[in-house]
DNA sequence: AAATATATACGAAAGCATTCGTAGTTGCAA
DNA sequence: TTGCAACTACGAATGCTTTCGTATATATTT
């Protein structure tokens, strides 16, 4: 499965929320969060392409068509979180994890969250 | 200050690594690691436009010029670390965390290292 | 039924990063 | 001093993503 480029991921994301969309809900919710607005046929060209690389499916028996993710979303973040590792920490997702809590505004609830992943990944440390 | 490009960003890493470089020698540690060897011409038209955005500096006086990074490497990992924050996990960095370590081969000496910055960060928690 | 709104399809332009060819310069070695 | 090696400068080509204009078809409203 092929990375999804910066657009293509932002209209994925819409995707894994809504399940399945049209191009107009999907251009929809790009616009409400943006900041400048992209104009329709720019998503309908976007998604078409994804159609064509195999990430997104689409159901074509009503006029307007309705797209559904074929990309993962953890499968695909894995993807992405590698590469960016990689680029720019070197390979090391340590690294990326101490400078993303450093500077995290993480709730103590969110921070018992890691704890507790953490505690988790040290057992199973300790069984192997 | 400009975030650099994915090109850019490979540069970077090599003046950081080894503070001041010559065009020759960061094209060379460049080779070193790529599979795909990447021109003279490319590095030093790459690090030209570097100098032009600010992100390095250049020393002219020898007719080798000696290139050293402006940019710092913990404020560029930083901005490159929210920008992907933003577009792959909806900006939540707890997320982008919980992924990072849930598939790390992270060791235990790095687990109990992030479990220490979790703890610090805690205590601060209190102390708010 | 005519006008209007909303779809898809698709070529092409625009924007940006990367790559390279080539010209011109400077140092060094034969 | 002649020639070769290594350097800078820079325009231009390439490649990829995004954006948009326009043609065309299908629904909906008046």
């Amino acid at each position: 499965m092929q990375q999804p480029t910066e657009g293509e991921l932002a209209i994925l994301s819409v995707l894994w929320r809504l399940g399945g969309a049209t191009v107009r809900e999907v251009n929809d919710r790009l616009n409400d969060d943006s900041d400048k607005p992209i104009g329709y046929t720019t998503t309908l060209k976007l998604m078409q392409l994804m159609a064509d690389k195999g990430l997104v499916s689409r159901d074509t028996s009503s006029r307007s068509h309705v797209y559904t993710a074929i990309a993962g979303r953890e499968r695909t973040q894995q993807g992405l979180l590698r590469r960016f590792v990689d680029a720019t920490f070197g390979g090391s997702r340590t690294q990326l994890v101490l400078r993303a809590l450093g500077e995290s505004n993480a709730t103590p609830d969110e921070l018992a969250e890691i704890k507790r992943l953490i505690e988790e990944l040290e057992k199973e440390e300790n069984h192997a």
